[in-house]
DNA sequence: ACCACCCCTCAGCAAATTTTAAGCTTGGAA
DNA sequence: TTCCAAGCTTAAAATTTGCTGAGGGGTGGT
């Protein structure tokens, strides 16, 4: 799948790039709008992601001149906080969503995808690791048919750690996608919603394998074995 | 490939260029954010090293010039330990990525190499030597299909071996690779190290060859043969 | 206003890792 | 063969990393 992100701070696009490619989808960059543009109406792509204030052009006109020439690649509209009025605007102009900054990098995945899935797939949206599940439209966390209910922020741990069975996932790579990027996290604060999630999910399992594993100087994976 | 490193204090400045060097990097380094400016607009590189307390110039104005005149070479910000302590503060200085010093070489080398990737070259990193593997992303090392577990220091020095098999590594290039430059190690800590290594890697194949070597007077190389 | 809950930080402890230090081994020159 | 420097090994010391309980501050519901 082929992305484009239309964003003149270097330091989001970046990350938002590198964020993407973890993801294995293609990332083109254009640091200004018509640039931008330029791309957008030459290159194919599944979705575009792009800033409402951009030098060059605005996000609200190259969504509009986009729509014009007839182009209906999904759009999602990064606005600056405080600017609700921009909501407005933003879709009247065309655009499918739209996110307000600071979002954390797991939030414009999930709308990236909402807007994206293909009809056939709409449905389940269930994330599975052994006995445990998780469903990310109706927010239902459950291990061996138990329910658990999960705060916000360990959702959105849990759902990270997921999406990346078996993989290593390093303290930095977790608050750069689960927190925004705006805020300072301390690494500590990683271990302190670690250990929240083992209370909930491994601690009254203790009879079955443990999911949450710490690899030591390294990060933390989610998965049955080792 | 085409390093700009501008950084004043010298011993930083050639050590970074020493190392990108024997990485076959072209290496321009200037002193001074003006002496550096001038270099980033009239030559050609694909990123620059720039630390972020400069005389002549500071580097968030040098970025932001930079960026004025549409020139989007990627920027890898180097700021002192405590001088920001904030992730916000890097990111409004226009960089793309941010390194907190004191650095050991590889963390750079690796950031580096992430801005710089070409869509091409594949996200999944493994390094091979003989029968003994390490990916750089997952993190797992394995030995004749046997997974060896390192910690994170032992991870770095035999990945820093691999990425140069063959290769005869002294010392003094090993410790100003795999510890940051101002950590006084002793040469000797090498030797340590060295030896944790052969416990996890050659000594439980007795029968296979031993791939780490030592040559006397002169370093230690990786590689089956001799 | 009060309570319940959530987010995050802090401080103290335990355990693993990193580094130093000291004595021992080995290779090779004389 | 002897000797010395280079390298190896082991264990103790120093440092780092991760886990946990406690608590402050904020928010929303009653």
């Amino acid at each position: 799948m082929r992305v484009l992100v239309v964003e003149d701070e270097h330091k989001i696009a970046n990350s938002i790039k590198t964020g993407l490619e973890q993801e294995k989808l293609a990332v083109d960059v254009a640091y200004d709008g018509t640039d931008g543009y330029d791309l957008a109406s030459s290159e194919e792509y599944d979705v575009i992601v792009l800033d409402r204030l951009l030098p060059g052009m605005e996000g609200a006109e190259f969504t509009k001149k986009l729509r014009e020439k007839k182009n209906h690649t999904p759009i999602i509209m990064l606005t600056a906080k405080g600017q609700i009025a921009d909501r407005v605007e933003g879709l009247n102009s065309g655009a499918d969503d739209y996110l307000v900054k600071p979002f954390a990098f797991e939030e414009l995945l999930a709308r990236l995808h909402a807007l994206t899935r293909r009809p056939k797939q709409t449905l389940d949206e269930t994330l599975k690791v052994s006995d445990l599940t998780l469903n990310t439209r109706s927010f239902e966390v459950a291990r061996a048919g138990k329910s658990i209910s999960l705060s916000s922020r360990e959702f959105a741990l849990l759902e990270y750690l997921m999406r990346h069975p078996g993989q290593i996932l390093s303290k930095d790579q977790i608050i750069n996608h689960v927190w925004n990027y705006e805020s300072n996290i301390l690494p500590n604060t990683v271990e302190v919603y670690i250990g929240y999630l083992r209370g909930k999910i491994d601690k009254p399992h203790k009879m079955r394998p443990q999911l949450i594993h710490t690899i030591r100087g390294f990060g933390y994976k989610i998965g049955s074995k080792g």
